[in-house]
DNA sequence: TCCGCTACTCGGTGATACTGTATAGCGGTA
DNA sequence: TACCGCTATACAGTATCACCGAGTAGCGGA
């Protein structure tokens, strides 16, 4: 599949706050898990990005902790404002992607 | 529903392909389709760079025709490069929602 | 000692949708 | 006549986002 980044703005920061809202974990691991997912492309300068700010709009509980095959790692957990952004976000993705399947089917 | 903006990066544009693509139109009517369809923010302005970005990138065929009601229209219909280009846009789309509705869905 | 994997940071880039303003044709109305 | 509202397009500037590339650094194995 080619080039996805277009497509991806706006859901991928989605995407990564579920993957922390459903387990604690770290910005490698979570580069692994998408590029698992199916966004293959997706690389660590990305999601470092999209975490740091996560981190500065507070919607994020950072954790530092000893890795023992690398550097340290930062954990990080949602807290209730992530919680509430991470909803809002499936909101609009229903919203969005239910109105886009329609125009798809031609109903209109 | 609010701000929808960054989630329509990417898909905005292969909407508009779309409904080019099923009829011959014009910039004022596919916006107003568009606010039908429950993008109710999006403006004339967006639809027009988005026009115009076609025309230059050659994806559509555009004709004038007068109006009756007002100035001139710019009719659009795609060519076969906008043809392969909607063709290509469907597959992306099926591709990035399919997984994101997987990982929505905990499936990973 | 070097390489590869793990792990994070940060300045800069390109693409996209949006904002705001300008221009302009047409019909109705005060 | 003057004005307003609807129709219709264009365009310069802005914000946001994913991405790129380079840098830093810990650890284990060849």
């Amino acid at each position: 599949m080619d080039d996805l980044t277009e497509m991806l703005k706006g859901t991928l920061e989605g995407c990564v706050l579920e993957i922390i809202g459903s387990e604690e974990t770290y910005g490698y691991a979570i580069t692994r898990q998408l590029n698992e997912l199916g966004f293959a492309d997706v690389v660590e300068g990305t999601v470092y990005t999209i975490l740091l700010r996560l981190e500065r709009n507070k919607l994020v509980q950072v954790t530092k902790r000893p890795s023992g095959v690398g550097p340290p790692r930062k954990f990080y957990a949602l807290n209730e404002a992530g919680r509430e952004e991470l909803a809002k976000f499936w909101a609009k993705w229903q919203y969005v992607s239910s109105r886009i399947d329609r125009l798809k089917e031609g109903g209109r």
